[in-house]
DNA sequence: CCACTTGTTTAGCGGTCGCTACAGAAAAAG
DNA sequence: CTTTTTCTGTAGCGACCGCTAAACAAGTGG
């Protein structure tokens, strides 16, 4: 009883946590998060109700967790564009082509989990809407930091107003989640997001 | 018992059934199909639970009356902007500047019901899923009629594809619609319009 | 008045929801 | 071994879900 810090007593847990997790984010983004009932959670994560709450908290705490997890896996690509490519231009470009495909993917469910997940909320839960409306912002507030420093360095034209343009990229993006979860295949979504950018303003010095 | 056939016989109803209806609607449009339940429909439109029922069936099929009733009252802008312009460039500026204005008016849901009402569903309501993307189908249908209209007139490109152009239009469209329950403004959302008619094919004729 | 039809009210059905009390099982510590 | 700690399985809590049986109320037709 002294000094058993070590934080190993007891019995171990017998399934592997990260891929608990996995199974239960397949079935918050293909049902949402008040369709997932826990016992479909438990049923597919191949435990019992003690075990899940044991585990992750209430089933609040683990959506949170599961979209942590999702923006930093499914989510990635899209920094990635925009800190990559040498323009702005070119990455929001990169950021809607890719994103076609990854909407659009074999194996998982389609759309975006931020964009959809919680959408048709019962009064309790309005605040897993918020969770999800955050993610959203801060998307979209990445978006127009990439764009104000483009426009700083003269990348594009002082009239461009980065907060508009940014908010039209996630409008764009967020229209091409419901397309995907509508049936829209990789291809459509590519020539939305070719169309799209003929929308994108012209850089200062380039005459036609 | 002879022919009482007037349909006149019992006693009448105690509630205005048109005005029960859009008490539901709106409900519907601010939680989702699912997350409205028996219970708050009942509360909201002053009826006991029996009443509904005997008045409008389940409630899936209180829903579809709900849809079909949204569609041709708070959708009709759609079809007359696309109609009464002159030209299909025009309409869809003007569709989506109404949009903006509709999207976020005051003293109703914010956003399109037809966008967002059962995006998150259980396994038992896949049906209703089905309902409203039959709609947005038929949304994105009457997009491209109208493009293929003003192409064969000469008035678009030839090298314009309808089909992928009123995907474009819906795209847009339905991010508008998201960014409105996200608490997008009026004239935030008209700047998106405005952005994304900057994508819209030039007239053939129209040099620059 | 009575017979008939239809709406309303109360009360509650079987089922599922998120969540947990409790007892047993599996590890480390002594 | 026993004790302590932690996880697992069963079983079920109270609340809510969509929906409805049954008794009563309010009209029409005779």
């Amino acid at each position: 009883m002294c000094f058993m810090v070590r934080g190993q007593s007891g019995r171990p847990r017998s399934f592997d946590r990260a891929e608990a997790l996995e199974r239960a984010m397949r079935l918050f983004w293909e049902r949402g998060y008040e369709a997932t009932s826990i016992a479909a959670l438990t049923r597919e994560m191949g435990i019992a109700a003690p075990s899940l709450y044991a585990a992750f908290g209430d089933k609040m705490t683990l959506f949170r967790e599961v979209v942590d997890f999702y923006v930093s896996v499914y989510g990635a690509y899209m920094g990635r564009a925009l800190e990559e490519e040498p323009t702005v231009g070119t990455g929001m470009a990169r950021m809607l082509h890719e994103a076609a495909s990854e909407l659009t993917a074999d194996g998982r469910p389609r759309g975006c989990l931020v964009a959809f997940a919680a959408n048709n909320c019962s009064p309790s839960c309005v605040e897993v809407e918020q969770v999800l409306r955050q993610q959203r912002g801060a998307m979209q507030e990445e978006f127009e930091r990439r764009i104000r420093k483009a426009r700083e360095s003269g990348e594009l034209p002082s009239g461009v107003e980065p907060k508009e343009l940014a908010r039209y990229v996630a409008v764009v993006f967020q229209g091409m989640s419901q397309q995907a979860r509508d049936g829209a295949s990789q291809a459509e979504l590519e020539a939305v997001a070719a169309t799209a950018m003929l929308a994108w303003p012209k850089a200062p010095g380039a005459e036609e």
